[in-house]
DNA sequence: CCTTGACCTCAACCTTTGTTGAGGTGTGAG
DNA sequence: CTCACACCTCAACAAAGGTTGAGGTCAAGG
């Protein structure tokens, strides 16, 4: 260990990636895009707060449902800006995504449906099912992977 | 209409585009990858069969549910190759589709829980819920952007 | 003293899912 | 006959989410 001196406060982002099993590039990555940040220290290293662990739980946790980086950076800019969040900043985010994981949820719960009765059945409005799905609002988003939450705004098709 | 003679079992891009609500440009990106097969007529233009549509419309409705179009090809291409497929050769794909929304929609409502036990009661192990998630495969995946499903397999990290 | 390991920056590249545009063909209508 | 319109191909670009590599710094251990 080149560089001791491991404080109890700060971490790496050697630790960090080590603690949080996300790569390094991505730690870098995500500080770039303005989801983490850090200090430096003498040598110009990086040195992450330990709360950094909790946001990129958060960050993880919430691209697993789906919702893109840039989603996450807004709620996560929510968060006190001086202090270390409590459990009760958290817990605010926490109820916001429950609201979007509740709607896909559903979304996921629709489609099964259709998946059961339109093919199922037999029936002759399988494509109208599953293509003219009255409350799909991905099919106006713009080019580009499409990902399960409803998303930013895109240019127009 | 500059060409006529529309003939009821095949259409051409436009008609197919605005039957299904799919732009030309992803019709022929489609075919380009493989997911659905034109003819062509003497003017070198594209004749899809009717029954295109509904590939399309299991295209779109795997899409919503965050399937990678290289796997839904993959499905695809277990329908008969020669005739036109049936009622039940659909219902095989629709099973498997079940199986895969029926595990998306336990990860979501995992990821609920989490959410409201390890951030709702306040307990230490918030991070340990979100991150150290026991059964996650994707944080195996590679580069590039991540989607709902299992996945592809890819090069190594 | 020199090597080694962790760190730094910056630029280039990768995949997925398409869109956009340039340049060309064919045909029905006026 | 000419125009407009739908179609064709091929190449380039876009956005998200990173990875990879080249070239350089710094401090500890042999």
């Amino acid at each position: 260990m080149p560089r001791g001196h491991t404080s109890y406060d700060e971490w790496s982002v050697g630790q960090l990636a080590e603690r949080s099993g996300i790569s390094v590039s991505a730690l870098h990555f995500y500080e770039r895009e303005g989801l983490i940040s850090s200090s430096r220290n003498a040598g110009n290293q990086r040195r992450f707060a330990r709360h950094t662990l909790r946001r990129l739980a958060f960050i993880r946790a919430s691209q697993r449902v789906g919702i893109p980086l840039a989603t996450i950076k807004e709620a996560l800019h929510e968060l006190p800006e001086g202090r270390t969040p409590r459990e009760a900043d958290w817990a605010v985010l926490g109820r916001r995504w429950r609201t979007v994981l509740e709607q896909q949820i559903e979304q996921l719960q629709r489609m099964r449906e259709d998946l059961s009765t339109c093919i199922g059945c037999g029936c002759l409005s399988f494509q109208r099912c599953l293509l003219v799905n009255p409350d799909d609002e991905m099919a106006k988003e713009g080019p580009g992977a499409r990902r399960l939450m409803p998303g930013t705004p895109r240019p127009e098709r």
